[in-house]
DNA sequence: CGGTCTATAATTTTT
DNA sequence: TTATAGACCG
C-alpha cells in the first residue's frame, strides 16, 4: 500500500482529483495522465471517507479495467480496491440484468450470445423469413439491427415495417427472448430498460454507486449515456473523463456529442483541462495540435510539454509501399542497432490491417521479432465454442444456439433431419428447440432409432444440468467429465487434419478448463459467472509468429494504438483515399480521419516518421496516389519533408548500409 | 458429405 | 491480391 500524493500531480490534475461532489468533466488530451488521475481520485474518495463499494468505474475494454485496477491497488488499501466496482460498460450491465432481468420477462439464467451466436440466430432467421426471390446479406443486417439498437430501438422504426430487415429484426428480438438469450447490445439496451421502467431498480442501483466514473467518455453511445445518466440521477456525482479529439468510433455508434455537450446532460459541471502532456516531445505535440485545429466543433486544448524540442516529425515520400516498408524496416534496424533502442520500443501504424502485410515480410527477412496486434479471436475457434456451448446448454436448456451447435456434435445419432424436425416444431410451437424435444407430440414424429438418440441426449442434458446445479457442486470437475463422456476429445481430433492443429485443438479445450478451475478458486459465481466472464472478454489475441517472447515491434492498427505510446513511431500511407480514406469522404466523416491521424501522431513519445507513396499495390494492381490533404495540415516548422532519394544520397543512408551489414553478420552469428 | 472451384468484394473493432 | 461465401461435383 503505497497510498498517493497529492503533490504528484500537477494543478489540473490535483483539481480534477478534488472535485469529489457533482457532475466533473475532465478533458484529458493524448498522454496527459488520464488513468492516473482517475486511480488517484478514486484512492482521495476513499481517503475521504467514501465506501470503496459505493465507487463505480466504468471502462470500455477488460484491459483498461484491470489496468485502473491494478493502479489503484498500489495506491490503497488493497481489501478497499477490492470493493470498488471497476468494469466494462457491458459487464456492469450484466450485474443489474443477472439481479433484476425477470422484471423483463427474461429468466435470470439467460445466455449471452457473441457476435457468432447473433450471426447464426440471423442467418436461420433470414432463411425462414426471406420469400423466395428475397435477399438480405446476414452481415449488413447484424450490423444494421445492432445499430439499431444502439439507438435504443427495439422494434423496426415506424414506416419500415414493411421491409425484409424489419421483419427479420422484430422476428430476432422475439426469438432471443424466446431462447432467454441477450446479445451484446441487448446487455445495454435491456440495463437502459430495467432502470429507466423499473423505479426501485434504479433506485436501489442509485444507493449501490454513488460515486460514478466513466473512462473514454468520447466513445459512449447513446445507451451508454442514457445509462449512465440513469445511474447518476439521484447523486449526480458523475465523473467523466476523455478527450473529443480521439473519438475515433462513431463509425461504430460513439457519440461525440456526449463528450461536447456534457453540460446540457449533467448541467453546471466542474470542467479539468488537462493539457500536460507527459509522453511526446513538443515538436510531435505541435504538430498534433495544428493538425487537430482544423477540426471544427471541438473542445479546443493545446497539449505542451516541459520537454523542449527533440527531433522534427519526418514527413517522407516514398516511390511505392514496397520501397515504403523496406525504408521502415530498414529504419528499424539502425536505431536498434545506433540508439540503443529495443524492439518493443518501436511501432509501425497504418489505416488499413492490409498494409502491414508488407512490413511483416520485411521484417521476417531480417528476424526481426514483431507481433501484429488484432488477430482471429480465441473465440472463433471451434472447440472453444463448442466447450462453451455445452456448458451454456445445461445452464439454460432453452439456448437454441448452443444446443444446436452440440447437438450431434459429436455425432449422437441426431440427424439433420431429426433436428430439422425438432427447429420446426419449435418454431411452430413458438417455444425453444428442447422444448420440443421434450414434446411427446415431437417425439411421436420419430422412427425409432431417431427417437433413442433424442431421448438419450434428453438424459444427457437433464443429468448434467442436474449436477451442475445442486448446491456445493465441484462444476470444473462436472464441466470436464462432461466433456469426458461424450467423447469430445477424440471426436475433436479425429476431425482434424493434422496431429498437430488435433493437439493445438485440444490444449486450448485443456486451457479453458484449467482457467474455469481458477476462476472457481478467485470467484464464487459459478459456472454462470464463468461463462459470463468469457463471453465479455473476447480480446483478441494477438498472433504471435515469434512464439515464446511476446515482445517485438509492435504493428498496429491507428484505431488500435488508441491509448498506447511507443518511443519510435512509423505512421504508414499518409495519402488521399487511405487517410483519409476513401470511404469515408462519402459518409462526410473526415473530421474522423483527422482525430485517427491524430491519435497516431501523439502515440509518438521521441520520433515520428510518417511515410506516404506515390503509387501502391491496391487489390492486385498498381496505382497512383497523391499524397493525404491533411499533410497540408502538419506544421512545417515541426515537420520534415523528404523524399526516400533526398534520404538514400545523405549520410544516413551510410548508417543503414552499416546497419545492414551489422544485421547481415547478426544473422549469419545465429545460424 | 466434403472438397474444390468460381464469383465477388474489399476500413476501422470491443463487448 | 486475397479472403470468403456459395455453388457444384465426385
Amino acid at each position: 500500500m503505497a497510498g498517493f500524493r497529492l503533490f504528484d500531480l500537477n494543478p489540473e490534475q490535483q483539481k480534477a482529483v478534488l472535485s469529489t461532489e457533482g457532475p466533473l468533466l475532465i478533458l484529458a488530451g493524448a498522454g496527459t495522465g488520464k488513468t492516473r488521475v482517475i486511480t488517484a481520485r478514486t484512492a482521495y474518495l476513499i481517503a475521504e471517507k467514501v465506501a470503496p463499494s459505493s465507487i463505480l468505474a466504468v471502462t470500455f475494454t477488460n484491459k483498461a479495467a484491470d489496468e485502473m485496477r491494478e493502479r489503484l491497488r498500489s495506491m490503497t488499501d488493497p481489501f478497499d480496491a477490492k470493493q470498488v466496482t471497476m468494469c466494462t460498460f457491458h459487464a456492469l450491465c450484466v450485474r443489474l440484468l443477472r439481479a433484476d432481468i425477470d422484471k423483463l420477462g427474461y429468466k435470470k439464467n439467460f445466455s449471452i450470445y457473441d457476435e457468432g451466436d447473433q450471426m447464426g440466430l440471423i442467418k436461420k432467421i433470414i432463411v425462414r423469413t426471406a420469400a423466395q426471390d428475397e435477399k438480405l446479406d446476414p452481415n449488413l443486417a447484424k450490423n444494421l439491427i445492432s445499430k439499431a439498437k444502439n439507438n435504443g430501438w427495439r422494434e423496426p422504426s415506424p414506416g419500415e415495417e414493411k421491409t425484409l430487415l424489419a421483419a427479420v429484426f422484430s422476428r430476432y428480438q422475439a426469438e432471443l427472448k424466446t431462447l432467454n438469450a441477450v446479445d451484446f447490445d441487448d446487455l445495454l439496451l435491456l440495463a437502459v430498460d430495467l432502470l429507466e421502467n423499473h423505479p426501485e431498480v434504479r433506485e436501489k442501483w442509485q444507493e449501490r454507486y454513488r460515486y460514478l466514473m466513466v473512462d473514454e467518455f468520447q466513445d459512449t453511445n447513446k445507451l451508454q449515456l442514457r445509462l449512465v445518466t440513469l445511474l447518476a440521477d439521484a447523486n449526480k456525482n458523475v465523473a467523466v473523463v476523455g478527450d473529443d479529439d480521439q473519438s475515433i468510433y462513431g463509425w461504430r455508434g460513439a457519440e461525440v456529442s456526449n463528450i461536447l455537450e456534457f453540460e446540457t446532460h449533467f448541467p453546471n459541471p466542474a470542467v479539468v483541462k488537462l493539457e500536460q502532456n507527459y509522453r511526446s516531445t513538443n515538436a510531435i505535440l505541435q504538430t498534433a495540435n495544428r493538425l487537430i485545429r482544423n477540426n471544427p466543433r471541438r473542445r479546443v486544448k493545446n497539449l505542451w510539454s516541459q520537454s523542449e524540442g527533440g527531433e522534427k516529425v519526418q514527413l517522407l515520400a516514398m516511390p511505392d509501399d514496397r520501397k515504403e516498408a523496406e525504408f521502415v524496416v530498414d529504419e528499424i534496424q539502425r536505431r536498434q542497432n545506433t540508439e540503443g533502442a529495443k524492439w518493443d520500443d518501436f511501432a509501425v501504424l497504418f489505416r488499413m490491417n492490409a498494409q502491414s502485410r508488407l512490413i511483416e515480410q520485411h521484417l521476417r527477412q531480417f528476424r526481426i521479432p514483431y507481433r501484429l496486434i488484432g488477430g482471429k479471436s480465441f473465440f472463433d475457434r471451434r472447440e472453444v465454442k463448442d466447450v462453451l456451448a455445452y456448458a451454456s446448454c445445461m445452464l439454460n436448456t432453452d439456448d437454441d444456439v448452443s444446443l444446436l451447435r452440440i447437438i450431434n456434435t459429436p455425432a449422437r445419432g441426431m440427424s439433420p433431419a431429426t433436428v430439422e424436425l425438432a427447429v420446426e416444431f419449435s418454431a411452430k410451437a413458438k417455444c425453444s428447440v428442447w422444448k420440443a424435444l421434450g414434446e411427446p407430440a415431437f417425439r411421436a414424429q420419430l422412427a425409432g432409432r431417431s427417437r433413442t438418440a433424442v431421448e438419450r441426449f434428453c438424459e444427457l442434458v437433464d443429468g448434467y444440468e442436474t449436477r451442475l446445479l445442486q448446491p456445493l457442486a465441484d462444476q470444473p470437475a462436472i464441466l470436464r467429465s462432461l466433456v469426458e463422456e461424450v467423447g469430445y476429445l477424440e471426436d475433436l481430433k479425429r476431425t482434424c487434419k493434422t496431429p498437430e492443429e488435433g493437439l493445438s485443438r485440444e490444449t486450448n479445450v485443456r486451457e479453458m478448463l484449467k482457467s474455469f478451475d481458477e476462476f472457481g478458486q478467485r470467484s464464487n459465481a459459478g459456472l454462470r459467472g464463468f461463462l459470463d466472464e468469457m463471453m465479455l472478454r473476447q480480446e483478441r489475441e494477438e498472433d504471435d509468429s515469434d512464439k515464446s517472447k511476446g515482445t517485438g515491434v509492435t504493428l498496429i492498427t491507428l484505431h488500435a494504438a488508441k491509448g498506447l505510446e511507443f518511443p519510435y513511431v512509423y505512421l504508414l500511407g499518409l495519402e488521399e483515399g487511405v487517410l483519409p480514406h476513401d470511404r469515408s469522404k462519402m459518409e462526410g466523416t473526415i473530421d474522423e480521419e483527422r482525430r485517427l491521424l491524430y491519435v497516431g501522431i501523439t502515440r509518438a513519445m521521441r520520433t515520428l516518421s510518417i511515410t506516404w507513396c506515390q503509387s501502391r499495390m491496391k487489390y492486385g494492381s498498381v496505382s497512383p496516389c497523391n499524397i493525404s490533404s491533411f499533410s497540408d495540415e502538419l506544421d512545417p516548422e515541426f515537420v520534415e519533408r523528404k523524399s526516400l532519394g533526398q534520404l538514400e544520397s545523405s549520410e544516413v543512408s551510410l548508417e543503414s548500409a552499416r546497419s545492414r551489414f551489422d544485421a547481415i553478420r547478426a544473422m549469419l552469428a545465429r545460424k
